[in-house]
DNA sequence: GAGGACTCGATTTTT
DNA sequence: TCGAGTCCTC
């Protein structure tokens, strides 16, 4: 980075900021067309920070785009300048696509448009030095990071059982979303047992982070603003480069990004003038609280930054009149908040559709006779999406679709890149871009099983240990040929293979393999592959597809580095690409939802839109969760849920709940949501009751303080559990093709595929080839299982041409 | 060191 | 109910 290069830019930009022609004039005013005066507020703005308070619905991500397209078409910002921070991908590649069609592409693929995290890795990887970390650091996820902090635990003898790494971890993120550093926490801590532990953990555990050259979620934000505030040349650098910030859901925010804002835009902090900030959020809309996200942010805006200007947009162009009463009246039940009051042009529309059912199987078969009649008006099932609280819900929902034969796409839950096989294949990658990744190496060192054992592990730690080398760099040790107390020459050998093959490959990536070639080298030549296609257990063949689907993700990605000429660090973004994916990014655009239900939790649902939304599961100790019910703040995140859920729905809302649901096994008697009972009568049609048997007395026993519409209140002990014996279900839809006959196919020379052929697959049944990507043995087909797209591996996918 | 039987705890929500 | 982790035997 050259500070004098940019200075000189920005001069440059500056000569071009003062003089709209003519023609820009036009152009801007033309973005203003068909807004709203609020709305035409928020987007012309200059000057002071902006708080744009946009209640659901409200066109916020039109004001977003059309505030960026109109800076830019009224010279008073460069491409170059902007920075817009979202939460997920999804949105920031939404927002970069709609900009650019506002703008042209070229305009819109010049800003800088990334979540939170990757705009801070990017940051970090620029300037890795000052941050204390090496280019190649890894990024751990939860799952890596409570490994690390397992082993942590382990060697300072704290029982694990008691005080999980998951829990200690909590506290641990919680710390450093707050950026308290290990020593000043040690300075504030209570003495309770839990804080003891965190205190001694918290230090130990970021040494061998370090050590492993890795960090983990929180870090990317931490070690960012320690970065910039411990040298404020590099900040500004960042201010002068980046004039306009704008930032998305900044009801969200946690404390570690409010300070990482003000870094960015530089409040009084040197020389430079603070950039235009304008930030967008709905504290009704805040749900995530528990991940550190503060209220404080949006509602202080105005005391952060001086001389801001809030604008209140309330006119909801999305729902019809009786879901908006819906939300409203759930919401006006939070105390302390900002009043705002939802309002629409267009009519009440129909009535809010709210059955109850005796179980969470009949409150499935419910939900897909409505899908059903839906789909029969004319309804593509892309209109329809399916919320529920928790991801456990969504198995009765599953299975009960299944049957229907009713397409649907899940959203969530197992996420792909957390599942055993993807995690082991990328953890090979990542031992080969970063010989110091600890818990990468420690996870494949004998995975497939290749005799080092639990006790050469521990005799290479203790090695590491006492010398301070990194476990890679003990490996190494034992490759030279060193000898290590208490490691066997069987061992020893089987180690030096290990690391052997490891360099290996590290050359040729080195020299430039594409990513998905040193992927496969590795679950080739580590016989992981061959492992798995030799397992009789059916869940093996899958995971076999899913390694060829990782493959042709791999694939993919390297096809589009070639095509934006980036070449240097190839594998070390395609890992961090893949670590920093959220399950909102899995979320189908508009256009390739059609043709499948969509279902998902509502913490995944932020931010979309759906003409039907079903909304289930509305039980107290479900929707509110259980574990939420006890404290007031935390209810009323359950609150803004519930309204973030209603809202959600364009044309048409399907509430439920179950009499009865079971959890572990076991059927337990569930009451209506009290969610249920702020809901207006008048907006509301009651569709099916719970069957009478199942209760000891009669329905209409609610609490209910104005609707009494929390009809047919189970009260819990009033039935016998196990009246609801929703019949044994079997896993439909499990694969047809067992490990030896997937050996089998694969083993077979490659089937020569073409565009137009009929194939029939092992799980998914028969489809058409609707192309072929790459040749030899990683050519993958693009094949259509009637509306479901599937990328194969030809080589390992279970294919036959028919 | 590997593989099988057994026990125990888990369900919030996630970048 | 189910998966992960632990213990035990070969």
């Amino acid at each position: 980075m050259d500070l004098f290069d940019s200075i000189a830019a920005d001069a440059q930009f500056r000569r071009v900021g003062s003089a709209p022609t003519p023609a820009h004039r036009a152009e801007a005013d033309a973005l203003l067309e068909g807004l709203n005066p609020e709305q035409k507020a928020a987007v012309i703005h200059q000057g002071g920070p902006l708080l744009i308070m946009a209640g659901a619905g409200s066109g916020k991500t039109r004001v977003l785009t059309h505030r960026i397209a109109y800076l830019l078409a009224t010279g008073r910002a460069q491409a170059g300048e902007i920075m817009a921070i979202t939460f997920t991908n999804k949105a920031a590649a939404e927002m970069r696509e709609r900009v650019g069609a506002l703008v042209g592409d070229a305009q819109g693929r010049r800003m800088l448009v990334a979540t939170f995290h990757s705009a801070c890795v990017r940051i970090l990887r620029q300037n890795y030095d000052p941050a204390g970390l090496k280019s190649t650091f890894s990024i751990y996820d939860m799952q890596d990071a409570q490994r690390l902090l397992g082993m942590v635990l382990k060697a300072q003898d704290v029982d694990v059982k008691r005080y999980t790494p998951r829990s200690i971890g909590a506290r641990i993120s919680d710390l450093k979303n707050e950026l308290i550093t290990p020593s000043e926490y040690i300075s504030t801590m209570g003495s309770d047992p839990v804080s003891q532990i965190v205190a001694a953990a918290y230090p130990e555990y970021n040494r061998r982070l370090r050590q492993a050259n890795a960090v983990d979620f929180d870090d990317i934000i931490m070690l960012t603003v320690q970065m910039l505030s411990e040298n404020p040349a590099i900040a500004e650098y960042y201010q002068r480069r980046y004039r306009h910030i704008l930032v998305d859901e900044y009801q969200d925010t946690n404390h570690a990004q409010y300070v990482l804002v003000r870094h960015l835009v530089g409040i009084g902090a040197n020389a430079v003038a603070p950039g235009e900030l304008t930030v967008v959020g709905d504290s009704d809309q805040s749900i995530y609280a528990f991940r550190g996200a503060t209220i404080r942010n949006i509602e202080e805006f105005e005391k952060d930054f001086p001389n801001a200007q809030t604008i209140v947009l309330e006119q909801n162009y999305r729902s019809t009149g009786n879901i908006l009463s819906a939300a409203n009246a759930v919401i006006s039940r939070n105390s302390g908040r900002r009043p705002k009051k939802l309002w629409t042009a267009s009519g009440s529309g129909d009535r809010i559709v709210l059955d109850a059912l005796d179980s969470e199987y009949e409150e499935a078969r419910n939900v897909i006779r409505h899908i059903e009649a839906l789909n029969s008006e004319g309804a593509d099932w892309g209109d329809i999406a399916v919320f529920y609280r928790t991801n456990a819900q969504s198995r009765s929902m599953e299975e009960m679709l299944m049957r229907s034969g009713i397409p649907y796409r899940l959203v969530g839950g197992t996420r792909f890149y957390e599942r055993m096989e993807i995690k082991d294949a990328l953890a090979y990658l990542q031992a080969v871009v970063n010989p110091e990744d600890t818990v990468a190496i420690r996870r494949i060192l004998n995975t497939p099983r290749r005799g080092i054992g639990d006790k050469a592990e521990t005799a290479i730690m203790a090695h590491a240990d006492r010398y301070g080398l990194s476990f890679g760099a003990a490996l190494d040790a034992v490759t030279q040929g060193e000898t290590i107390d208490g490691l066997s020459p069987r061992a020893a050998t089987s180690v030096a293979e290990f690391w052997t093959m490891l360099a290996d490959i590290r050359t040729q990536a080195e020299s430039g393999a594409s990513t998905a070639h040193v992927l496969d080298e590795l679950i080739s030549r580590s016989g992981y592959l061959a492992k798995l296609r030799e397992s009789e257990d059916p869940q093996d063949a899958s995971r076999v597809e899913n390694l060829a689907e990782l493959l042709s993700v791999a694939e993919e990605f390297d096809v589009e580095r070639r095509q934006s000429g980036e070449t240097e660090g190839t594998l070390a973004a395609f890992l961090e690409r893949v670590a920093l994916v959220a399950d909102a990014d899995q979320v189908p655009g508009d256009d390739d939802r059609r043709g499948a239900v969509t279902l998902m939790t509502v913490h995944t649902a932020k931010g979309l839109e759906f003409p039907y939304v079903f909304v289930t599961g509305l039980e107290d100790g479900t929707f509110p969760h259980r574990r939420s019910m006890e404290d007031m703040s935390e209810l009323a995140e359950e609150r803004r849920l519930a309204y973030v859920a209603i809202t959600r729905a364009r044309k048409k809302l399907f509430l439920s709940r179950a009499a009865t649901r079971s959890a572990w096994g076991q059927s337990e008697a569930m009451a209506a949501s009290r969610f249920l009972d702020d809901i207006p009568e008048e907006t509301v049609e009651i569709g099916r009751e719970p069957t009478r048997e199942t209760y000891g007395f009669s329905s209409g026993t609610s609490t209910s303080s104005n609707s009494g519409i929390a009809f047919g209140s189970g009260k819990p002990g009033s039935l016998q559990s196990t009246f609801v014996k929703s019949q044994p279900t079997k896993r439909l839809g499990s694969p047809a093709v067992g490990g030896g006959k997937l050996g089998q196919a694969s083993a077979k020379p490659a089937l020569k595929l073409e565009p137009g052929d009929r194939v029939k697959h092992g799980k998914y049944g028969e489809g058409t080839v609707t192309g072929i990507d790459g040749s030899g043995p990683q050519a993958v087909a693009r094949v259509d299982f009637g509306g479901t797209q599937k990328r194969l591996l030809i080589r390992m996918a279970p294919l036959k041409k028919l």
